[in-house]
RNA sequence: GGCCUGGUGGCUCAGCUGGUUAGAGCGCCGCCCUGUCACGGCGGAGGUCGUGGGUUCGAACCCCAUCCGGGUCGCCA
């Protein structure tokens, strides 16, 4: 039976009431964690988001109706009580911030009562994700999840004050828009008023940022939520959120500049992490060669070298194979690992198989100096130890190498020195080492189309030196595209954009793109900047990561209040859902059952 | 779409090569208990072994299909 709040009036939160309150009243409310009946005397454990408070029941105080109301008290009732602060009689327990006081009640009201909970509500919650989501306004209870939310909603203020004291607007940019060709799928929702058209949820506010430079607002950002259909993972939703940001009137350096005071800014103040400026820079190029990703992890060393030249006259079919066919040959060194046992290569090897690898060679460095590998056979003692030493292989080592075209060579290893790294423990998550990766190419060939395709996006700038090239060797431009990664997850990306129409001509040009065509896509775009338009740049983050890489959680539903599942569905609201007829009628839709 | 992995009382798990009545801890319910905080003591309830089919004298266990999660590859300008 609940009963009404009225006349109580909550003074503080759990943990603002503190030992120098000793002898005054409070009003406390929230959920009883835990009651511990001692048969005359009753504890209870209140919680609300700040956190614990003991609670003392003592007919004394409390009187027989009061006491007999507290006996009744289970885990998650909602509970109002009034009492006074006093220090604790017994023993302290030091592990809550109020351990020292408890309040002795002498007024309880239930303001509500509950079922027994489908899980313990509780820190470091050991059930399955399925029940969690499926109860998540419950585990939204448990202090973990509360404090990432709390980080999170911290993180977004810091932005805000940082962006306005930087001169940025916050604008929004609507959630019904256009669909835009290339890229990911778009979420469709349908028209009523147009039958057989529909609106697309943004993939990211782009295209309106860029309007707003050519109307003049000169800096611009939004905390956006972005919607992509595509398939789950971990650091994966269908529904996301960005802060985006936008710049008139300035070059890479001028973005990265901000950026890096903003990073600098956030990261000290919501988790006390100094970041050291300017945060390193690497071009792709660079990346790619020693760390095989465009993201690397800097945490940790094990980087890729180019063996090829050493390899290029060897007996080694698949090493000499691989040259011939314009490829390379790189290895790692997995240092000390020379004992790891054969299963654990295996499993190795088969990882590397996902990535396209048709091979992964390895060679250990005995003790003694011997070597151990699938390939030594093919190749003399000599070459063998030139290998050896090009990898700088000494005794209790293991060295991988893959051959083949550059993208999967880039892509095994890439993967499996991260790979290595997680078993051997080498991610420490309380290091931060951001990166930012620069001039990423601009086109990028697709087998599938038979033609470029954009990496960044179609209105990405070409880097000056460049451009002669977009003619004769489009695939080895540059873009003015930067990316800043953090411990290997990429948190934000973005580019100085095309101002110039001849520039932008000759990209969709390169792209295939017939003039008419883009102009179908793109031309509320083109024709503004036909009146006039700033050269600008920008960048966006993920929110959710940069949030999730803060709270050092390894999926970003930890840091999301009502997250979907693997296959987008919301386990909790059984979203998606099949619609009234009459719905569907209305939008002239009609749908095949399959 | 592919591959890997999981589904056994409310929760977390154990359950051998197929063999009596499927177990444990926590939670839950009842009684007792004045300083607990992983409270304690005594007693108790609670299970279509995800679902459907098959093999077998006999299935939680083996086979097939399917549903629901997790990871990942493809995909994600």
């Amino acid at each position: 039976m609940a009963e009404s709040m009225l006349g109580m009036k909550r003074s503080h939160r759990c943990t603002e009431v503190t030992k120098d309150m000793v002898d005054s009243e409070v009003t406390v409310m929230g959920w009883v964690q835990k009651r511990r009946n001692l048969g005359s005397l009753i504890f209870a454990d209140l919680r609300d988001r700040s956190g614990l408070l003991q609670i003392v029941f003592d007919t004394e105080d409390v009187g027989e109706e009061g006491f007999e109301k507290a006996s009744r008290l289970r885990s998650e009732f909602v509970i109002a009580v009034t009492g006074k602060v006093t220090m604790r009689e017994g023993a302290v327990n030091d592990a809550l911030k109020t351990g020292e006081i408890e309040i002795r009640a002498n007024q309880l009201r239930i303001l509500s009562e509950s079922l027994t909970p489908p899980f313990p509500i509780e820190e470091n919650s050991q059930t399955k994700d399925e029940l969690r989501l499926k109860y998540r306004y419950l585990d939204l209870r448990r202090p973990d999840i509360q404090r990432n939310l709390i980080l999170r909603s911290k993180l977004t203020t810091m932005v805000r004050k940082f962006m306005d004291n930087e001169g940025f607007l916050e604008i929004e940019t609507p959630v019904l828009t256009k669909s835009t060709p290339e890229g990911a799928r778009d979420y469709l929702v349908p028209s009523r008023v147009h039958p057989g058209n529909f609106y697309a949820l943004p993939q990211s506010p782009q295209l309106f940022k860029q309007l707003l430079m050519c109307s003049g607002y000169d800096r611009y950002f939004q905390i956006a939520r972005c919607f992509r259909d595509e398939d789950l993972r971990a650091d994966r939703q269908p529904e996301f959120t960005q802060i985006d940001m936008e710049m008139s009137f300035v070059d890479v350096d001028d973005v990265i500049d901000v950026n890096e005071r903003l990073l600098a800014e956030v990261f000290k103040n919501a988790i006390g992490v100094d970041v050291s400026l300017p945060i390193q820079r690497m071009t792709w190029q660079e990346a790619m060669d020693r760390y095989g990703s465009d993201k690397p992890d800097t945490r940790f060393g094990m980087e890729l070298k180019d063996v090829s030249d050493i390899v290029k006259g060897c007996g080694f079919g698949v090493f000499t194979g691989a040259l011939e066919n314009g490829g390379s040959v790189r290895g790692i060194n997995a240092k000390g690992q020379g004992a790891t046992p054969r299963k654990k290569i295996d499993a190795y090897v088969n990882f590397a198989k996902d990535f396209g690898a048709k091979w992964l060679a390895y060679l250990s460095v005995n003790e003694d100096g011997t070597y151990k590998s699938t390939f030594a056979k093919f190749m003399t003692e000599e070459e063998l130890e030139d290998l050896v030493k090009a990898m700088d292989g000494e005794p209790g080592d293991l060295l991988f190498f893959a051959a083949d075209k550059n993208k999967v060579v880039y892509d095994v290893l890439g993967n499996l020195r991260l790979e290595i790294a997680r078993n051997l423990n080498l991610l420490d998550k309380s290091k931060f080492n951001f990166l930012w990766v620069t001039e990423f190419p601009l086109l990028e060939w697709s087998e599938e189309q038979n033609r470029y395709v954009a990496m960044h996006h179609p209105f990405t700038m070409p880097m000056e030196e460049d451009l002669d090239k977009l003619d004769s060797n489009p695939g080895e431009v540059r873009a003015k595209a930067y990316d800043i990664v953090l411990n290997g997850t990429e948190i934000g990306g973005g580019s100085v954009r095309i101002h110039m129409d001849n520039v932008q001509e000759k990209m969709f040009e390169v792209l295939g793109f017939e003039k008419e065509k883009a102009y179908e896509q793109f031309g509320f775009l083109l024709n503004a900047f036909k009146y006039g338009v700033p050269p600008h740049a920008g960048l966006a983050y993920g929110l959710d990561r940069l949030v999730m890489l803060m709270a050092g959680e390894d999926s970003i539903r930890e840091v999301i209040a009502f997250p979907k599942v693997k296959d987008a569905s919301c386990l909790m609201t059984d979203a998606p859902n099949i619609v009234d007829s009459k719905q569907l009628d209305e939008l002239s839709i009609s749908v095949d059952d399959k």
